[in-house]
DNA sequence: CCCGGATTGCAACGGAGCGCAACAGCCCGG
DNA sequence: CCGGGCTGTTGCGCTCCGTTGCAATCCGGG
């Protein structure tokens, strides 16, 4: 077994300090907050941490540029915090060489998941060593996971809800193969498909209707009758 | 025939366990359970499996790291097993290259056709590792396996549906080889045929015709009279 | 060559699965 | 408390495909 990770959080909101901290110190981890970018310069040099997560809308100095100092300072990993709509320049963090996004609200589960991985990549252990795509094209279509949105052929913005936005990312992340709605209720909701749930269907149809995709016949996302759906389409990451 | 796959299940939970062993060797496989890692791991070299079906919610060793450590012994195809909403082990799952993936409580049944689909997969691409063909073409037809379509001669989509694609598929896989009606019920519907099952006959009358293919007088697709069917042409896979 | 059972082709039918419009409940910000 | 956006539920129509029935074809025996 490795060390416990030590994990230093920057984030302005208290709340999301106190639950980051118990969230992630009950998956075994050691925990270090900080409440903005002046703070975490203090505690910097004060432990070895293993990766930050670092909100970049924050009062006082913005968390870009503490990212960038960061990055001057060590080669440590950043998963960065981002809300929904914020201006895209921000964003470009990414450019600087942040490990990943998780955009706000968040699922605790979700960046969990994302800080093992991000980890594990930087440990050299994972098999995908290659950082997170930020651009994913498909069919002509592109998905920009950092500003969680949709752009279609002609490079225009197409603008998916939460939940439609999360099941097409399921789908791209697993092109031809069949989902079945059991897959997709667990991995959307986190419960379990009742017998004559058909709100799959439903949120497949209204999918469908943003990617121009007609049900009756589709191109993009096929149905498997009695299995589930597909995402029939080439996947290209970068 | 192929020999009788073999597969291990492994699942602190003694009745899932013994539920599978059941199942999975009244479906002609073979079975071999373990309660958690370790004994898993104990168990790994002494036999040659197809294929690992792994609970990932076990007391002792996390199931990732078991998982984990097979990845890095060998290819063996795994399938997850995870409880409802563990959101952070699937998504690490899936990263590391789980087969797929089936949410607990599942049907024994559907467990049984991801298990088979893996197996045919893994099967399919065989020791020798080329990617998947791109397209497949035979008698100036084309199949797009990636997007899960067929273009005629003149390059013209024809719609099939989801049977008859799959049925397709699989007499394109195996061209020249007497596929009988168990065998095609077999694969495509996981099920055995009755002996007044029709169902074979029905399927293939309708990929023919959208395959312009003349039942009474086929060119394309053969009757082998007592036998089953044969796709008489020459594949060509790129 | 003719007959009859076996086998297959396929049209027609119907049950089950699916697409999706419409409705309703929920959440959240004002 | 209201209003708007989002998502689950419901109902209806359509599609898919298994079943059934009958005609065509095959084939061995007389």
């Amino acid at each position: 077994m490795e060390p416990a990770p030590h994990i230093l959080v920057v984030d302005d909101d208290r709340e999301i300090r106190d639950l980051l901290s118990r969230f992630l110190e009950k998956q075994g981890m050691r925990v270090t907050a900080a409440r903005d970018a002046r703070e975490a310069r203090k505690l910097w040099p004060l432990g070895r941490y293993h990766l930050v997560v670092l909100d970049l809308m924050m009062p006082g100095e913005p968390g870009l540029d503490f990212a960038r100092w960061l990055r001057s300072q060590s080669e440590v990993p950043i998963v960065i915090l981002t809300a929904m709509g914020e201006e895209t320049d921000r964003i470009v963090g990414l450019e600087l060489g942040a490990d990943d996004y998780v955009a706000k609200p968040f699922n605790p589960r979700e960046l969990l998941a994302r800080i093992r991985a991000v980890l594990r990549r930087a440990n050299g252990e994972g098999p995908s060593k290659e950082p997170p795509a930020k651009v994913i094209r498909f069919a002509g279509w592109t998905l920009e996971p950092a500003r969680r949105r949709l752009l279609n052929p002609d490079g225009a913005e197409v603008s998916l809800t939460g939940g439609e936005y999360e099941l097409l990312q399921v789908l791209v992340e697993r092109p031809n193969r069949v989902l079945t709605r059991d897959m997709l209720m667990d991995i959307l909701r986190g419960r379990q498909a009742g017998p004559f749930d058909r709100a799959i269907d439903v949120a497949v149809s209204r999918l469908r209707r943003k990617l121009e995709d007609d049900g009756r016949n589709p191109t993009l996302i096929k149905t498997v009758r009695g299995g589930g759906y597909v995402l029939a389409a080439t996947v290209e990451r970068g």
